[in-house]
DNA sequence: TTAATTACGTACCAACCGGTATATTAAGCA
DNA sequence: TGCTTAATATACCGGTTGGTACGTAATTAA
């Protein structure tokens, strides 16, 4: 028996490909965040996705354009649960709280890596490849632009009182998630990060 | 003329040293500083300090002894001010305010290179020499030994009256002050920096 | 069957890493 | 003047980095 199935007509024309873009893509993401994009290189990721250099150079063009798919990946796989929060209508002390919980890992996986790779990436950017630096603005932007909204929204259903300017509660608001993030990433107890947290957003209650 | 000093009898016996610990150390911390640790090597410091690498060698034993070292040196030179004002008896706010001034460089001189050094050592120190990481361990403890008396102190003054945990209070100051430093040094425009951190703070008064 | 096309993996490249063996140089001591 | 001591610089070590040249395997089209 022939192992083709049926033979449609637009085929790719010479040998197919083996090689699994999203499975790379999770290696690269799950290695990059447990260990430091400083210390992860590109042959080390072949060996742990067990594929050869030249074929991930050919889907990533670069360590850069992997490095970029890769945040992209986690974007998508990790990070968007906190933005549907911000976008769903719920009451601001809880979304507030929901955002506390998130971060200090109340309800994940134990073989989730401590921390959060974009902010990781984003505390050693500078040291980067163009394509992934313009990749964390771009993500940056979108959280800061998020969190703006919903402070607007909390503010006109009257659920956020405090004296201060939106831009300012963004602002202070993805510093200090960020800043938990990091703590977390660094070894930081949990217990810990979570009195910080609670007791910085005091401020906006 | 003879060019040799008179000779003093306990003059070392061999061929006298030409390597500048200091300046070595110099170069070495604002390399570290400005550069980021991860993104310095060995033989990089080499050149800038104009010295033979196994000189170096032979002075720090090996790279993680240098960055132990340029730690210690940063301590020395930069950190020490801070640790002045908090055994200083000023009020409470005054000290608060000049800790923000401090970080936000207000009266910085303008070559230093942004943010701290042993915050961003403190952030990947899990990849760091077992001496540097022991040394940062050390320097946080001192750090959160100086908050914490100073909390307790202004206590006892009266100057400190939010319902905190003094040990609480040192750790947010402390994480606040760090997550500040690291913002500055990932390139957020100064006045932000001041802004969030002086709305951290509000929660202490 | 044969040619064209495309992906594959081995084996390699120069550059750099942290670290060191070694011959040389410069001093004090006798 | 040697002899000892110690600091020096050159030139090297094995290993890793990001990146690639090239021969081969697998498929479609003619």
């Amino acid at each position: 028996m022939n192992s083709n199935e049926y033979n449609n007509s637009n085929a790719p024309r010479g040998r197919p490909r083996t090689l699994n873009r999203d499975h790379v893509l999770d290696v690269a993401m799950q290695a990059y965040w447990h260990d430091g994009v400083d210390n992860v290189s590109v042959n080390e990721i072949c060996k742990k996705a067990n594929v050869a250099k030249p074929g991930l150079y050919r889907e990533f063009t670069n360590e850069d354009g992997l490095m970029k798919a890769a945040l992209q990946s986690y974007q998508k796989k990790i990070l968007a649960p906190l933005f549907e929060a911000l976008k769903a209508d719920a009451p601001f002390r809880e979304t507030l709280g929901y955002i506390v919980a998130s971060i200090t890992m109340e309800n994940h996986d134990e073989q989730a890596p401590k921390g959060c790779l974009m902010a990781k990436m984003r505390q050693s950017r500078s040291y980067m490849g163009a394509g992934t630096q313009a990749e964390i603005s771009h993500i940056h932007e979108q959280v800061l632009d998020a969190l703006h909204d919903w402070v607007l929204r909390s503010k006109t259903k009257g659920e956020f009182t405090a004296d201060l300017p939106p831009k300012l509660a963004a602002t202070y608001v993805d510093a200090q998630m960020h800043c938990a993030m990091l703590q977390l990433a660094q070894g930081e107890e949990n217990k810990t990060v979570k009195e910080v947290l609670t007791l910085s957003f005091s401020v906006l209650l």
